[in-house]
DNA sequence: TATGAATATTCATATATATGAATCTTTCCT
DNA sequence: AGGAAAGATTCATATATATGAATATTCATA
């Protein structure tokens, strides 16, 4: 059937389960950034930004836009970032769930 | 600063990062199934379902419900299948882009 | 064309993940 | 109590991922 569209699903996927992707995918949200001012703001060492951002090209979670020395970096579909805030949601009620039950443990 | 909450945020990305794993969760849109009707409908050894099911509860994913020998799954929150989809479609936009590129180079 | 700034790639290594095979636990039924 | 059905766990192994270090590429400007 479609099991190739859960692979490609998982596929996708991978790419926001690393912390810094997942940092620099945020820095992104108010619109495009070089690579620059990413490792500025995300405080890691730039070949390591431009690895992460070598994924997230390679997967189209962004696009890039050249201006002379600069490469613009920017979230290629906002959709991307809706379902980033649904997850983050879904994580922050689990957090309350959890406080909840640990108050019922006093 | 809140580097926190994207580790937490990464963690549970990586649920989403197993085919057999979005297989499961998609089984379970319609509400609540046992692990028998889950290994029967994905066709994968019952110790395996079981495996990515534990993955699922261990990241509140699922939540489960005994009655008898069964146990039934269902789907934490809704949200969680939301956002699955979300990032569905952005998968079939880009599949979409891509054959759109194929046939300029015609 | 030489230099510096911006960005990308390669490589090595440490760590994490997926899965089959075997085994264990729980519950139901007689 | 004994056996079968439902589900979970453990272990070993193969494979993938993250990152630092070093190096390479691209572009602008003198």
């Amino acid at each position: 059937m479609d099991k190739r569209i859960y692979e490609m699903h998982a596929e996708i996927c991978k790419v926001f389960t690393n912390p810094k992707r997942l940092e620099i995918i945020n820095l992104l949200r108010d619109g495009e950034k070089t690579v620059n001012e990413l490792t500025e703001l995300a405080g890691v060492p730039q070949a390591n930004v431009s690895q992460h951002l070598t994924v997230l090209r390679q997967n189209n979670v962004v696009t890039t836009r050249r201006e002379g020395a600069n490469i613009y970096y920017k979230i290629a579909n906002p959709k991307i970032l809706q379902a980033c805030d649904l997850m983050r949601e879904v994580l922050l009620e689990q957090i309350k769930e959890n406080e909840k039950l640990a108050k019922r443990m006093l």
